[in-house]
DNA sequence: AAAATTATTAAGCATGAACATAATATCTGT
DNA sequence: ACAGATATTATGTTCATGCTTAATAATTTT
């Protein structure tokens, strides 16, 4: 039977999980541990692939493999099409716009684009509903010089989130989750009461540095985002 | 000069962020790519694991490989130790143990962690501080069945959350992230104002299906989380 | 026409060998 | 003793080849 590259991972997280390997121990070289398991260097290298990019060991051209120092808690999220995510949760998904218009950037946004100045963009407020009740309050910016097409959508039939993700590929994206309490204006569309906790959703995307859009994503009470991570 | 598995990688984002390939569209086979970039099989293998892993192409054996039909944003958070969170910002960090004792775990915790009936679990407070002031407030359940040895750690001198990353690194791991509102504990141990909106993670982790320990982190008023991740 | 069988295809994996590269250790000259 | 040049080492990457395995297409059977 041929040794698989994900036994020899398993191995040495059986390892690490017995404390037969303790942080900042070094393991036995690519070729020694090839040798140990019988295989090729290139079957253990893919092993060490992974166990590196789950944070689990730490590799350095002749340093060797370490078992990382200072263990971190790696978490991978995958943030879908709004509208997917309502359907998920097995709810009829809805949309409103609330307005549309073009304005200048306030201080907040522009720095979040790290952009110097404030410029003219569009800037959209929308609300996606589950099965009727509210579900994520939308406030966006969307930059139409780079996505001049924007204009053009009718964005009382499509959401900005779903033409955006299907029609403007990003190159690079910041989010940070935080938790504010509801403006008067959202708790009125979140159908809550202002002061409510919320759970709060900002990400910025660009393409090779050229803004994109930047939404805030306010989730009703109760809204939260999980994930499950092996490790 | 040889072909660089990272070229590939970023020849094929650029064909997806210039509409060159759109949501659905099938790539060529790896051999074909290989022809085409004048490499090996094994280096498009190389470049579409990164691109498999990130989420932007879907790979299937006979299926060939397509551009993900519905793109998602995918984000790697890493989560560490809280005191290196704190000296990371430049600050010096603190630590209180609030109170331990053994109960029988509520029946949320027992729901988090899987298990059909409540059972004895050592129960601890501590505040995390940066500075002096107070930054993370944690509520933990630990498992002293499956880590008998934490009831010999004095936890007034190392944190329970520092000591388990150290001693007991686990196999699975469950994260939530909320909104919530300071109750009237949390807001006098975080010195804030009770219904302040508070950023709360909740970590629950296991070994081969054995219970270790649930942690509830509440962060102090205007807490967050953030990364940046190419895509 | 529907169901079961078989063939084909493209990704997944393994191998051994070679060269590249970054980090570290060693040597050398002052 | 120290700084700079040099050698060494373990990982990183590529290559050509061959076999394995899901998924799909084609074919045969009922």
């Amino acid at each position: 039977m041929k040794s698989h590259w994900t036994e020899i991972r398993d191995e040495i997280r059986r390892r690490v999980l017995e404390r037969e390997l303790l942080p900042g121990d070094k393991l036995p070289s690519d070729q020694e541990l090839a040798e140990e398991f019988g295989c090729a260097r290139t079957t253990v290298q893919r092993a060490m692939l992974e166990l590196a990019q789950s944070g689990t060991v730490r590799r350095r051209r002749k340093g060797g493999t370490t078992i990382t120092l200072h263990p971190i808690t790696r978490a991978t999220l995958d943030i879908p099409i709004t509208r997917l995510e309502i359907e998920a949760t097995g709810k009829t998904p809805g949309y409103t716009l609330i307005s549309q218009d073009i304005k200048q950037t306030p201080e907040p946004v522009t720095k979040a684009f790290r952009l110097s100045q404030p410029v003219d963009m569009l800037h959209v407020k929308a609300l996606h509903l589950a099965d009727g009740a509210p579900y994520i309050f939308e406030d966006r910016w969307v930059c139409h010089t780079t996505t001049p097409e924007i204009l053009d959508v009718d964005l009382s039939i499509e959401s900005a989130n779903e033409w955006l993700i299907r029609n403007r590929p990003y190159s690079d994206c910041d989010i940070r989750f935080l938790a504010q309490k509801a403006t008067a204006d959202e708790a009125r569309l979140l159908q809550t009461n202002p002061d409510d906790a919320l759970f709060v959703i900002e990400r910025t995307t660009w393409v090779n540095s050229l803004p994109i859009t930047m939404v805030r994503a306010v989730g009703k009470p109760g809204y939260h985002i999980s994930t499950r991570s092996g490790g």
